[in-house]
DNA sequence: CTGAAAGCGCTTACAG
DNA sequence: CTGAAAGCGCTTACAG
């Protein structure tokens, strides 16, 4: 059976199309006797409104576009369920886009944009060559993007954002560590030249100034966000001459796989080196030890940008252009501890598990 | 600056807006020279296709809608990048929308399959509610939709869906447990009603009669595929009078789970209890110890889901309704070993690490 | 309160 | 090869 459209309804109601229109919109301008009517021809006929043609009128899509790096990554899982409720509520569906290592379909992206199949555009976490191309069809088309969880490309800063504050966050994770009687504090930190990442960098560095701790050669190493990465980073370390007590990762992925790596070695966390995460994904409860890590609000963030997003798309920049803050925490679970006391060679390589 | 339109395009080429609009669809029926002009004036005003008033002519979206459980757990992360990847192939765009929990929005889903907003819908491992209605409309519209990695309700069976064997996959699972010795092998299973928890129920019922193990009351226990089902669970199971000395859970999130409490309890995995997971997800190779389990080829599930979807939409139904069958394998990995002797004592509250 | 008409921006037979 | 025209299915001033 093909769909109803808005002409059979009215023929069979006996009444213009406009007056079908008008029960759907304005019912109250529709007199009861005719709305009963209408109503009857639409349930007999099934009627729905095509949506296209709506939307077509109306000039909008009632979609947003999130670009996300990856699908099935818990945290990010978070933030989209804090999108898909606020979405939810303002009446709006969602279309995801990956965009992992993925510079071709930009293309794809900024066609959906620019050809107005949405109405919006979050980026969540975005990679770099992304950036200027995003940014000439904003401008150029005027068009709502908002960022959240802060951006990777330094380029792509100016857009309204909602995120922690990255700086602040890792810094107190480090100076959480010192405070621990760590001393030797390595990082293994994200992708080169992201944003984001230079950003918690930079929180280290603070931190390990203002604790008078040194930074020796080798022990800041990029894991690139990934359990592999974290893994060679790790081995690293647990080989580097002045072996750290303390590995603070830059995500809680990286965190899970550093301690794994830790303990196949026959070291034992935190017993012989401590390990900090990042983001408090739902995994890292259940690590053995549980980690002890930096939570962002991933739901909050998601929520945020959403409504951000919204706000931009009726006009109404009721914040200006900055980037709009939310709060981190630190979590302590186990995976820190007090470092063993320096040249004990006791702990090392007499594993207990 | 507002988006030109083919009207002025074809006013500054010179040309009819039908002209305009065959360079882009049909180049090869426009003459050379006035497709040059064309596209200089394309170039100039910066010409894109609005996107709906193309659609709502062609009478298509290009979208697809993906119904998911929850957003963020990882495996349906490899699902959906195969589905992904499969439709920018196809040149579609895909919406997911998360439906944890929530029957309300089932309404919106049907609105935007049957208002047309979507061309079609994907519905992984699908909450019970949502079957009827679905399924009416379906005929009522004519609606493409194809089911990925089972139904969970058993009105939705009769879809054309693509999946594993669940059950022999649970049933050669459980027999793997068996044939390292176990003969007290306990189930964790999904929720209760769940075609895809059946279906697993089934193949671990099957396994055990041709193993000849019984299977005592108290040890098939409902985990509802989260952590905290699967913690209490576990909780019963370690205090039960004959206590199992496997745990076979239904998915990998709860087998993490069942490990964290057994280990909690101050017992060894898999020294006195070995635990079974399915699904193999991200995290599973990184658990301690890291989990032997099932593994679904989550990308290929979504890969032929989307594919499957297509030919739905264009209406060639080459392979009929049938479930379509995507092949399963089992990961040994660390989590399980031999069951200690029987009563034997002397493992049990004697934990090592 | 209701209808005729314009129009959203395109695509596609149909003529020529 | 090109254009005039119909039409996709709606919504919304504009009259009445």
């Amino acid at each position: 059976m093909k769909n109803a459209s808005i002409k059979e309804v009215a023929k069979l109601a006996g009444v213009s199309i406009a007056t079908v229109s008008r029960c759907a919109n304005n019912p109250e301008r529709v007199s009861e006797e005719t709305r009963l009517r209408v109503q009857a021809a639409i349930a007999e006929t099934g009627y729905v409104p095509h949506g296209l043609a709506r939307n077509l009128r109306r000039g909008r899509t009632n979609i947003v576009m999130v670009v996300i790096p990856s699908i099935g990554v818990p945290f990010f899982g978070g933030v989209m369920q804090g999108i898909q409720s606020a979405a939810r509520a303002e009446g709006l569906s969602v279309i995801i886009e990956e965009t992992q290592f993925n510079t071709i379909h930009t293309d794809k992206i900024g066609a959906m944009l620019v050809s107005r199949q949405v109405d919006g555009l979050i980026l969540l976490a975005t990679v770099s060559p992304f950036g200027t191309e995003i940014l000439s069809n904003r401008s150029k088309h005027r068009i709502p993007i908002v960022v959240g969880c802060e951006t990777v490309s330094a380029d792509l800063a100016s857009l309204p954002s909602v995120h922690i504050d990255n700086i602040t966050a890792a810094k107190e994770a480090t100076l959480y560590l010192a405070s621990q009687g760590h001393r030797r504090i390595a990082l293994i930190s994200g992708e080169q030249g992201s944003l984001l990442t230079s950003d918690r960098e930079s929180g280290y560095r603070l931190a390990m100034r203002e604790a008078h701790l040194p930074i020796e050669d080798g022990w800041l190493l990029h894991g690139n966000l990934t359990f592999a990465g974290a893994m060679r980073a790790t081995r690293m370390l647990i080989e580097h001459p002045e072996r750290p007590t303390a590995i603070f990762c830059l995500n809680d992925d990286m965190a899970l796989a550093c301690v794994h790596e830790i303990k196949r070695s026959g070291l034992r966390v935190p017993g012989d080196i401590s390990v900090m995460g990042f983001d408090d994904n739902p995994y890292s409860e259940l690590a053995d030890p549980p980690l002890t890590t930096v939570r962002q609000p991933a739901a909050e963030i998601g929520e945020r940008t959403l409504y951000r997003l919204v706000r931009e798309i009726e006009g109404r920049k009721s914040h200006g252009d900055g980037p709009e803050y939310v709060p981190h925490t630190l979590v302590v679970r186990q995976s820190v501890g007090n470092p063993a006391s320096v040249g004990d060679p006791a702990s090392v390589g007499d594993p207990t598990e």
